[in-house]
DNA sequence: CCCGGGTGCTAGCAGTTGCAAGCGGAGGAG
DNA sequence: CTCCTCCGCTTGCAACTGCTAGCACCCGGG
């Protein structure tokens, strides 16, 4: 049996090409997702940015996020990097989405597009996950070939 | 210009062939899975599930991921609980969203019911209007197998 | 029989998370 | 001044993650 992975990514190239073919001038860049491996301490300050700005202390949000005040203190400087469990408290306490905080962790990547399409297209139930991800690969491809046919202003 | 309606339905049919083609057997074993309809409360058991729709061996799974195959092992069982890096990285040897796996280590909620992955297509302004067709198509065609293969998911 | 390679699982170990306890400093009440 | 409370930070430790090494089992070939 193959690698399940290059099974999909083979049939999301074979869908590109072809839609590519009788669809029109689908250009040929298909980056590759962006690694994980980019956790960086910017989760820490990403968090007190957030808390400051919230005019919060160190030790509340920590009572708040329901997580220690040393360990948050030094989440926020990069000392410790959390668990997801640990961010999604820490979100809680901020009130913020957990996946904004899961995007600076470099856990989550930030899609190109729409994020209200691909969150739809990931949580929609009558799709399995490999049509998800063909669905999303084509999505994207799409995407790319709109901004540089028609760049829109943001 | 011609019809937009049958210039997309032939592209879309073109596309679903293909992709029926070389998907074929996997999208089979994938379908025949209940792992996609059905929930399971532990990450464990529908990585393990995931893994065996895609007929792959745990160790291949792990030298994918990234991750040794005892660990693996151990988290499928659920006797680890994986870090949320970990998990994006087995999520990707599985190819499938790392929200997906994140809802299902319950660090992110999952989306309410059944969002309208429709109307969110058809709202973004990141797509031109041929693209939203050809996409809605495929998606259509998408869920219709789905339904045919998993029908209701108790 | 005895290898070699495949499957998944167990044991034991380094490195890490995340916490409780405690530190010095700033500010207000007596 | 002393006492108290709050601030953020450092220390030291239990518990955990995630790894390497190795186990038992199964299968096909010499």
């Amino acid at each position: 049996m193959q690698n399940p992975g290059n099974f999909v990514r083979e049939q999301v190239t074979t869908v590109r090409e072809t839609v590519d073919r009788v669809a029109g001038s689908v250009a040929e860049t298909v980056a590759d997702a962006p690694s994980v491996s980019a956790v960086s301490s910017s989760v820490g300050d990403f968090i007190r940015e957030q808390r400051s700005a919230a005019r919060v202390s160190l030790r509340e949000l920590a009572r708040s996020a329901g997580v220690s005040n040393p360990y948050l203190s030094q989440v926020e400087r990069g000392l410790r990097k959390p668990s997801a469990e640990i961010l999604a408290s820490i979100a809680r306490g901020l009130k913020i989405s957990a996946e904004s905080l899961y995007e600076q962790a470099g856990i989550l990547d930030r899609r190109s597009g729409n994020p209200d399409t691909v969150a739809a297209i990931r949580s929609d139930d009558a799709l399995s996950e490999r049509h998800k991800a063909v669905l999303l690969e084509l999505y994207e491809t799409y995407v790319r070939e709109h901004r540089a046919s028609a760049p829109a202003a943001g």
